[in-house]
DNA sequence: CACGGCCGTGAGAGCGTTCTCACGCCCCCG
DNA sequence: CGGGGGCGTGAGAACGCTCTCACGGCCGTG
């Protein structure tokens, strides 16, 4: 009977209805999963479903509820090799899987640059998700001010540049990367280097203020000749590794913030004919698949991934929820991987 | 006079036009561009909106609109590692760069497994999006089907396994791979490995048909123990090389499906003593940016990603305007390039 | 000077939901 | 046997927008 040629439109609510012989009302209670209709409306319902194949319309339903049961996670990255930057995966992969037990929708937005960043602001205010997940936070990225002022639930990877109070949750990164010094330190180097991240971002400035810390703390001189900044990028840590030997070419260690920017001063060590870890030791950051593959393997501070991805979940929903109360942030203790490199 | 402490529910259309002392009707036709309205109206209209950082609400438009100016990009690899891998961020780049000069949202949605696949489909079918790209169709994907049927406007990345009616752009993956083996045998090499993608996936079907062409067409022959399958990653690779070593010794070039797996053949062959290009040579596929950097240079087979992207959306767009017409689809060529691997 | 046409405008219906009521029904208790 | 209290149900009003249609004012033309 019915017409399976035509694109038919989507079945409404009505037309469930009419076909179950009930109003629009039991069915939506149906739908939604109200304990209030009797076992036989609600098999009446269920057939009718069945039958038109009815889907909610989610626009009719977000119009009324205000709630789109959608989260958004911003990739916030105008550099397009960091994408490809396994954390960026490790997150993904982990706040996707939180969110696969709940019915709520995950999309990921990424904004090259500022006109993409000010459409996805206007995208969230226009009302499109219940919360935001922001990574790769930026010095002056106009993002997390945009969706403050429009009251839209927020929660930063990564704590913010000032003391805002916006929900955030982050690595102890500057624990880490002082953890980092140290064990270099207690090694007997003395000229430890670093390869920072981009100090746009608080990841880098962290990481930085560690590794210092951590060389005033083994009573060594912190150097700025000694210090050469990245970007995150393989490519981005050879380059700087370059740079370094060029500049202090009696260096016996360096910290890279970041395991594919020690992929690349690797590279960039064996290039320049530097044995790891007889000549220059290593150590990177994140514990990354691929730090136990290099050559040598990397010895690297590892972040608690597993624990962040749920708390920034878990973070939003409770925001998204309106529980009220502060904003509530958490840091998450790192630790150090011994391989071979350092 | 405004109470700026209360997190005022955003403005509507109403309000907009009580304030600009017009209707409704005409503050929406100054905020959809309709010429119809006189400079002074539009002038008092524009400044209230600017006075109540008026936001239209999408879910009400899209609701009468039936149009959400939403497109997803779909991720469907259940295999993280894959997710890093620089194709992938070449074309979500690429789409996304196409999309930033229209007023079209994107959206990227991944799914890890075949649970994620059916909420995406729940997702797109509830209304959420005008159109999909799908990316990464591996044969036993349901999305296409579920897709298809609902009537969304799809556009494959890589052709569909059967013949079906639906718009796809693909590389010419198996002219490109029958390139590489002509290339490796017209170099003087007679026992020419191959390193497969996953054989669910077309990409790694066609790339493994080329090949097998290629030889042919060279006079080779074609031989079982010189295809290993591998994943699409630099571990797969590296386990796929050492696996062909193990069985074929005598093998004096590989045609690597993908270029991180190449990185892995590379890392492989020097763990067991090869010396690249003069004892086996590589060929690979993608032409990703890693090829450049990597030891010895890796001679590969480009795909014409700046003519992909764009396609994948213009194909969808023409879908979306809904100009009927058979689901079109191209097929991009590929070239050689020529590096110091082979 | 009358009349048709165009242009800017507003009233109002509708998009597909949810949700608040009010209304019967049946059961239980007094 | 009568009255209250669930409980399942349906009618109808929102939600914020677009779009059709009709209307008044102005012009140009006959």
């Amino acid at each position: 009977m019915t017409d399976l040629t035509s694109r038919a439109a989507s079945p409404t609510l009505d037309e469930v209805a009419v076909l179950a012989g009930v109003s629009r009302a039991t069915v939506s209670r149906v739908v939604n999963d109200s304990p209030k209709v009797s076992p036989e409306a609600r098999q009446a319902v269920l057939s009718a479903v069945a039958e038109l194949r009815y889907v909610p319309n989610r626009m009719a339903r977000s119009l009324v509820t205000r709630r789109t049961d959608t989260v958004a996670l911003v990739l916030n990255e105008p550099n397009t090799q960091v994408f490809s930057d396994p954390f960026f995966a490790s997150i993904v992969r982990g706040v996707s899987a939180t969110l696969a037990d709940t019915d709520l929708n995950l999309v990921l937005l990424t904004a090259q640059d500022e006109r993409e960043q000010q459409k996805i602001g206007r995208y969230a205010r226009q009302g499109h998700v219940d919360g935001v997940i922001l990574m790769s936070v930026h010095s002056d990225d106009p993002l997390p001010d945009i969706l403050e002022e429009a009251g839209i639930p927020l929660v930063l990877c990564g704590r913010p540049f000032d003391d805002r109070a916006v929900a955030f949750v982050d690595a102890d990164n500057r624990g880490g990367a002082q953890e980092a010094a140290a064990h270099l330190a207690a090694a007997g180097r003395r000229r430890i280097a670093t390869i920072t991240g981009p100090l746009d971002m608080i990841a880098g400035v962290d990481r930085l203020a560690g590794y210092q810390a951590g060389l005033q703390a083994a009573g060594l001189e912190v150097c700025s000749d000694l210090v050469a900044e990245g970007d995150f990028t393989e490519v981005g840590g050879a380059r700087a590794m370059a740079e370094l030997l060029d500049r202090a070419p009696d260096l016996d260690a360096v910290f890279v913030a970041s395991d594919p920017m020690a992929v690349g001063a690797l590279r960039a060590l064996r290039e320049a004919g530097r044995r790891v870890p007889e000549d220059v030791a290593v150590v990177g950051f994140d514990d990354a698949a691929i730090a136990e593959r290099c050559d040598p393997p990397l010895t690297t501070i590892a972040q608690p991934l597993t624990d962040m991805t749920p708390l920034l979940t878990e973070l939003l929903l409770r925001q998204i929820e309106g529980v009220g109360g502060p904003a509530e942030s958490r840091v998450c203790r790192t630790h150090l991987v011994r391989r071979a490199s350092a």
